[in-house]
DNA sequence: CGAATACATTCGCTTTAGCGTATGCAAGGA
DNA sequence: TCCTTGCATACGCTAAAGCGAATGTATTCG
């Protein structure tokens, strides 16, 4: 039911996927609202750098951010524009498949089992699951 | 049946595609093999420009280009990865419903109909339908 | 041969991206 | 209130993108 804005520009919707980083962001956040730190631990990249790239994605309205507490998470949100969503739902399917991305999903899980275990993790909120489309009443 | 190269760079094709230029060349060359020639007239840009982004494409493995006399043509090739063919297929689809794009269409097809008008189109050889996959009997 | 045509490439420049480092800021705890 | 934590932003730098202008190159034509 959504209209497309007239002159959206699909090219920064590309340039905001044109970074191997910025699509591990997108991975790890497909279908959960992730806290910052995880990414850090999980990326194994600089604080600044993580900050810096989900900045980027937040400004070509890919994901927002919500704060609680100390902490902020992280969620995919639908593009306006109907070609864009469709872009970014297969970039994810496609990305989805890469075995590199299935290793940080799966040290992702690792480390959302026991948090303890890692200290930069201590206390963290864990990713919260996003409900499906149309699942409002579950 | 094709197998995906292992360390395909998703990102690399993102770049290519991160220029609105290079999205107007790719949904002129939609299903057809085009003269540099007419993408300089249709574009109204100059012709080294179109020159780059044209050998930008060709880099990033998306076209590729053949010499007939004084001419070049250019065509969209299908990306070794899947991953990647997926995602440009999808890119040329939603590209296609944009009210610009098919307005550099619609201009092509009328340069096509009469080049003789465009002092730049005389004897210029006019695009080549590509035929469909699974066509070649026909 | 030389001139013209159709493109490709180079050069010099400005703009932007991406990085590490350092710093700022909001929230919670002592 | 001060300190720590979690994250964002600013700074200085290097590398790359994108552009116009000029030049190089392959092909054809006379």
């Amino acid at each position: 039911m959504s209209i497309s804005p007239k002159s959206y520009d699909l090219a920064l919707l590309f340039a905001a996927l044109a970074d191997r980083t910025r699509l591990r962001l997108l991975n790890l956040m497909n279908g959960k609202e992730v806290c910052v730190c995880y990414f850090v631990e999980i990326l194994g990249q600089s604080q600044p750098k993580i900050s810096r790239h989900l900045a980027y994605l937040r400004r070509a309205g890919i994901v927002t951010a919500r704060r609680e507490g100390k902490w902020m998470h992280y969620k995919i949100v639908e593009p306006a524009n109907a070609g864009a969503s469709r872009i970014l739902r297969e970039t994810l399917a496609v990305i989805g498949k890469e075995k590199s991305m299935q290793a940080d999903l799966a040290r992702l899980g690792k480390a959302c089992c026991a948090p303890q275990r890692v200290s930069a993790l201590e206390g963290a909120p864990l990713p919260i699951p996003i409900e499906a489309v149309g699942c409002s009443t579950c």
